[in-house]
DNA sequence: TTAGGGTTAG
């Protein structure tokens, strides 16, 4: 191996150990200066693109794969999951047809990277799952089945998605959490939580997304038991300091019970983040109290948490209501400063608050 | 020795 090939490798690990692009860009560089000659390893090239990717810098990393010497399956594996995941569904599409123009074999992990992007029309799906079928990507692992019953709940097609979840050969507990949080989705709380107590009964260690999916079908009040017995295997099981799970149980009580548990469930928890304090903000609008929405808002910056847009189209949307033009005011200063003033969300709660407030120059 | 699945508020 050559010094500058030993020299790649070096800066190949700081980036795997302190990701960012600020640390790729040598790595690139030095692959331009090595030239485009025959016998390069690609495996480095693998890495600038898939570290480019995973920095959202797709263009860079799609440049990056036009100009490599020589490819193989990995490097088309890589910018197809790379536009996959940025929901470029036709530029996936198209990198997956010249795959097989060059003449390799579609691997589980194109056909699930494939399967996962959001705008992924149904004919293209169904190809895949042809394609699967016929040379048995479902026996190697789980991660095309679980890709496909997703794919089809995506689009609505719930019978498709089961079938797909109960003729998978290699099931895993990421495609039972998948399928419990899809009959959630749907509105099949029950469904929901037969294949939640199936995976309890098959005493596999459950996961935090476990929780979060059978949670995510409990929405009413007929539902509270059910809730509440999710909640002591939550504690059971040790993820009652689990801010994920902890947020999900909080929003659980606010539709099955309202406000007042989901708001002593809040002040109880070791640890909050934004979506917890949306999630009572949330509420407090709905029935209302909205004095209580610019305390907890006060609140949530003293406990330094930071809020998003949703937090803010929430405060704006009390101010409005409260008829408060000076704590607007105030509020519409901190979206400039966090740069939300152009989110359509908050925008639109922005343009409702000033015309309420009988100012219609602002 | 590089590529892949499950996530709560709105």
């Amino acid at each position: 191996m050559s010094s500058i090939h030993r020299r790649l490798l070096v800066l190949l690990k700081s980036c795997s150990t302190t990701p960012s692009v600020r640390n790729t860009k040598p790595l690139h560089a030095l692959t331009i200066t090595l030239g485009p000659k025959p016998n390069q390893p690609i495996f480095l090239y693998n890495n600038v693109v898939s570290l480019y990717a995973s920095f959202g810098e797709i263009l860079s990393a799609r440049k990056l794969f036009d100009t490599m010497p020589d490819r193989n399956v990995v490097s088309f594996n890589t910018i197809i999951s790379a536009y996959s995941r940025c929901g470029y569904a036709e530029e996936a599409w198209s990198m997956f047809l010249d795959m097989r123009n060059c003449g390799f074999r579609p691997t589980p992990i194109t056909v699930s990277g494939l399967l996962s992007c959001d705008l992924l029309n149904i004919c293209e799906g169904i190809q895949l799952q042809a394609l699967a079928v016929k040379n048995g990507l479902l026996f190697a692992d789980a991660f095309v089945g679980t890709a496909l019953s997703g794919f089809y709940s995506r689009h609505g097609c719930l019978s498709e998605s089961v079938c797909a979840f109960e003729d998978m050969p290699r099931k895993s507990i990421v495609t039972f959490n998948s399928m419990i949080s899809i009959f959630g989705q749907h509105g099949f709380a029950e469904y929901s939580m037969v294949l939640f107590r199936e995976l309890v009964r098959m005493e596999v260690p459950l996961s935090r997304y476990s929780f979060v999916g059978v949670l995510s079908g409990v929405l009413s009040e007929r539902d509270l038991e059910i809730g509440e017995q999710i909640h002591g295997l939550v504690i059971k099981n040790g993820f009652d300091y689990n801010v994920l799970v902890v947020n999900s149980l909080i929003n659980m009580y606010v539709k099955c019970s309202g406000i007042r548990p989901a708001v002593k469930m809040f002040e109880e928890v070791p640890a909050r983040d934004v979506v917890s304090f949306n999630t009572i903000i949330g509420a407090l609008v709905k029935s209302e109290k909205l004095e209580r929405v610019v305390e907890l808002f006060l609140r949530m910056s003293m406990d330094g948490v930071l809020p998003n847009h949703t937090t803010f189209a929430h405060v704006i949307n009390s101010c409005a209501g409260l008829q408060n033009l000076m704590c607007g005011k105030s509020i519409h200063a901190q979206i400039i400063k966090n740069a939300l003033e152009c989110d359509v969300v908050v925008g639109s709660a922005l343009v409702d608050f000033y015309a309420k407030c009988d100012n219609r120059e602002d």
